[in-house]
DNA sequence: TTAAAACGTGGGGTGCACAACATAGTCAAG
DNA sequence: CTTGACTATGTTGTGCACCCCACGTTTTAA
């Protein structure tokens, strides 16, 4: 049993988060104090904490760490992830966008005001 | 002047965003009527608009523009704009990765259950 | 005149981070 | 064994940069 501060570190989640990820139940504390609440966890909640974190870092809501929670056998799992590698591929061609913007912004901001 | 639909619309900025620029006073309407508070927007504020729209778009912070635009000049513009330029490439690599990891954890995934 | 469309304000939602304040736990000194 | 100090944890509230919904009023078109 892992207290806050020590589930932190080993899973890579902030006690914001982890708190945060109680309050929405997605990762609850195997177990709670009564007298203090101090939240308690242990290896069963370590992997559910490594797979959250991942998800987190692919860009999934709340609400789809939700629909992926509640489906134990996590099948639509892979549609997702799917779905988070396309919208990131499209999030890539915006980014590289932008720069190109910036390139022109800066090149016309540097002969006259205008631009477009 | 533009109310604030006709605005939105010739700027590309929701009608949302012109109200919240309004409130922390990066964007003010150039006339508010005062019985009805309905915001009228003129061609002045048009090129503030246009710009604040591409600032937006190249990830600044709120602050970032209030700074922008107190600044008159716009001398610290192009630092912050090259700043962004970088953190952009740091995303776009940021992402590069995602997709990486994101196909990691597919393999993985089909193979066996664990992952890492 | 009347109903639809547009505008305003206010409040909730997003996914945490961060700070404030109150309790609790821990460890050493008295 | 108690006291003090330091650390950890809890709860609550605020901030970010808008989006969205609800409700009331005003404007506009028919």
């Amino acid at each position: 049993m892992y207290k806050i501060s020590e589930f932190a570190e080993i899973t890579g989640l902030s006690k914001e988060t982890l708190r945060y990820y109680a309050e929405v139940k997605i990762l609850e504390p195997a177990y709670i104090a009564p007298h203090n609440n101090y939240r308690y966890y242990d290896d069963g909640s370590y992997f559910l904490a490594i797979l959250l974190g991942k998800l987190r870092r692919f860009g999934f809501t709340i609400q789809e760490m939700i629909s992926v929670m509640e489906d134990e056998s996590f099948s639509h799992l892979e549609d997702l992830l799917l779905q988070k590698k396309e919208k990131i591929q499209l999030q890539m061609e915006d980014l590289r966008q932008q720069t190109e913007e910036i390139d022109e912004f800066l090149k016309s901001g540097k002969e006259d005001v205008n631009d477009d």
